[in-house]
Order: C-alpha cells, then sequence, then structure tokens
DNA sequence: ATCAAAAACTAATAAGCGTTAGTTTTGAAA
DNA sequence: TTTCAAAACTAACGCTTATTAGTTTTTGAT
C-alpha cells in the first residue's frame, strides 16, 4: 500500500497535479488515464479521488493557474512606463522564462486546453482573445510612435507566442543550449531579426537580399 | 445504406483521411474515435475497414506524407545557388503556404505525431531531427557568411518552425488577415526582425529601444 | 440478366475508460 | 491503548473504444 507524497510546500493534490501535467505533456491529456497517473505516482486510481475531484478538475487547474499568471504579468506590463518594445520584449523574456520553469503546465495550457470541458472551454477561449487583443493593442501603439516597424500586430502576436511555444521542443530534447542564451538569442531574434545589420543601416528594401556574398 | 463519395481526383481512402484529418485537428486524435470519423462520413464506423486498414494508418499516412513533402523542399534549396539567407526564406515561405494550404495535415504532422505507434514514432522522429538540422546547417553557413547575424542556429531553427506552426492559430480563428499578407509579415518578422528600421542612415536619432541587460 | 467483387450493414468481441461504493489500513491525537 | 478520520484498497458499474466476423446490398462488367 503505497502512498502519495505530497511535493515539498504542497499538497498531495499538487502531487497529483505535477505527476499528471508530466504524463498530459509526454502523451496528450485523452491518452492520458487515471491509471496511467496512478501508477506514475504509485497508488491504484480510486485512491486518487480522495483529493481531487475528477480528471477534468486537474486540467481546469493547470490551465487557469497559467493563464492567470500571464494576465497578472500583462497587467503589471501595461501599467509601467516603459517604451512600447520594451514592454513587448519584458512579456516575450516573461514568456520565454515561464517555458523554461513551468513548461509542463505551460505547455498544457497551450495544446490541452480545447480538451476542457464545455462551459470552462468558453471562458478559456475568451481569456486568450483578450490577452492577445491587449498584446497586439501594446505592439499597435509601439508603431504608431515608430518603436517598432510597420507589421500587422496581430500577425506579431501570433509569431511571437507560437515562436516562444516552440521551447517545448527544446525542453523535450535535451536542452542542448542553456536557459540563458536560449532566451537571449530568441529575444535577439524575435525583437532584433534574423537579418545581419551592418553598421550603417540599409534602407528597409527587405524581402529583397541584394547583399553580395563577403560584402 | 449511404456510401464515402471519394474526392475529386481521390480516392475513397483520401476522402476518409480528409474527414479524418478534420477531426483530428479539431478533437485530437486519441479523443477521435472511428465512430466520428464515420458519423462525419455518413457511415457505419465498420464500413471504414473496407478502405483502409487501422486509425493508426490515417495518422501515418498524413504524418509522412507531411514530413516527405518538406524535405523535399528542403533538398531542392539546399541545391540551389541562392544566399543562405535566400535559402531560409524560402523555406519559411514553404512552410507558410503549406501552413495555409494543407493546415489540416500540417497540424496533425506537427502535434499528433507522439501517438505514432512505437517503430514508426522512432522513425518520424529521426527525419524530424535531421531536417532541423540541415535547417541548422543553412543557418550557421548564412552565419559564417555575413548574411545572418550572430545567434545560436539550433534557437533559431526552433524559432523560426514553431513561429510558423502559430498560423494553425490564424486557421482556426476565421483568417483575420489575408494570406498574402500574412506570409509577408511574417516573413518581414523573421527576416528583419520586430526592430524599426529608419530610411535615413543615422541610427542615432529616433526612438530605438537599447536592449536591457536582464529582466 | 447474371455473377462476382466491392462496399455497405448488424452484431459482437475484448479491452480500457472515468468513476462510485464499500471496506480495510494507516497514523496521529486523546 | 483507544478512537476516528484520512487515505488507501478491491470490486464493480456503465460506457466507449478499435476492430472482427458474418451477412446483405450495391455496383459494374459480361
Amino acid at each position: 500500500m503505497a502512498k502519495i507524497v505530497p511535493a515539498k510546500n504542497g499538497s498531495k493534490k499538487d502531487a497529483i497535479t505535477r505527476k499528471a501535467s508530466a504524463l498530459f505533456m509526454k502523451k496528450g491529456f485523452p491518452a492520458t488515464s487515471m491509471r496511467d497517473i496512478a501508477e506514475a505516482i504509485g497508488v491504484e486510481a480510486p485512491s486518487l479521488y480522495n483529493h481531487i475531484e475528477s480528471k477534468n478538475e486537474i486540467l481546469k487547474d493547470v490551465c487557469f493557474r497559467i493563464a492567470r499568471l500571464f494576465t497578472n504579468h500583462l497587467r503589471e506590463v501595461e501599467l509601467s512606463p516603459e517604451l512600447y518594445l520594451s514592454k513587448i520584449e519584458s512579456i516575450i523574456r516573461f514568456h520565454i522564462s515561464m517555458m523554461v520553469e513551468e513548461y509542463e503546465s505551460v505547455y498544457i495550457s497551450e495544446h490541452e486546453w480545447k480538451h476542457l470541458p464545455g462551459p470552462l472551454l468558453n471562458d478559456f477561449k475568451t481569456r486568450r482573445r483578450n490577452y492577445r487583443l491587449r498584446l497586439a493593442a501594446i505592439l499597435q501603439k509601439g508603431i504608431d510612435n515608430k518603436e517598432i516597424g510597420i507589421i500587422n500586430p496581430y500577425v506579431a502576436v501570433l509569431t511571437i507566442l507560437s515562436a516562444i511555444s516552440g521551447i517545448e521542443s527544446w525542453q523535450r530534447s535535451g536542452k542542448k543550449v542553456d536557459a540563458k542564451s536560449l532566451e537571449e538569442n530568441m529575444v535577439k531574434i524575435l525583437v532584433e531579426g534574423l537579418r545581419y545589420q551592418p553598421e550603417i543601416k540599409s534602407p528597409s528594401n527587405h524581402l529583397t537580399l541584394k547583399r553580395q556574398k563577403g560584402l
């Protein structure tokens, strides 16, 4: 008769949620059974119900906790007096650090939310949409303020958020780069771009790559 | 007694695969039952087995067809005489167009491959890894050739591929931007980056963000 | 019209699912 | 040591799953 051992500073429910999250990430929510979770912990499946209400509750807790963290950070950034591009960079860095430190939960809230039951699903989708709209609004102000190039803010939000969510595969594949340089490189690409920038900047004829080999 | 009506220029198996793909994308592979697929087509579930071998076979066909298309394109690009950044742009554009034109299949090959059975899973992961390595190699040459800024090619591959895969949520949410400007904007961000590029060549007389040292 | 193959059907399989009921064990407070 | 609740257990429920077997209908070529 094994026992559920709680994580340090956490409840047994937290311990279940953590183990479950790892499995949801690896196999997906629908393909993870309560028996899988129980086995990973070392108990029988029905024992879990002394601590949780349902399988769906685990998913709900994970998704909405992460959503809350991102929304809280966004609110702080919106109220700060930084330049708009600086706000965007701060948001990018926060997303990256969340992806590095809590990647299982973040991954689930990004990829498994579609399995939330009924009304929760609608709630989550609304929060998601609003978050992106507020991000696009910051970008738009940055464009108006000539801090950011003339791009479609909607596409920019899409690009930024999904680029960051790709860190998942960094996590999966053994972290070939350390976290700090991952962050710096990704920020550099997203904020500065791929193009080599000479000391004297060329006019923005961006799509034609006319520069000759070896300058 | 309804019938499976084949897509134009396609087999009945193709018709099943298409309907199934739409459901795999919407609900995920494990959460999509053969009965779901059958109902969407208008037949009973066992009838599908006159045309396909198993549910897994549908997933396999989709994943490996897409993988083949990307690998073929990559081979062409590798052999072309373009500049390296131009190769990268070509690959980015191909990925975007695939995401626009075949998004269901591409989405599945990106998000549902983990449900491939045993040996197929290993095969797929190997192909995926090799593809990324070849992409990173092009980036590295572009960096050596001073076409591309000094960044970690591994991180760049990650960023590019996942940024593009975010087009999925553009497809999901009613295509608020037309496909052409989606492509141009995303290429612009990924190839040039977010930073504002002034017409005037002096880099210091406008509002630019000096990058923060950490957060 | 005939006949065979293709493709639909119904019925049923064994296995797995989330969850509940009821019972036993555990561990700490009295 | 007794007591009681927390937390584990076993057994089982009703349902769904992918798939198979066996049968009937449809289709197209002769």
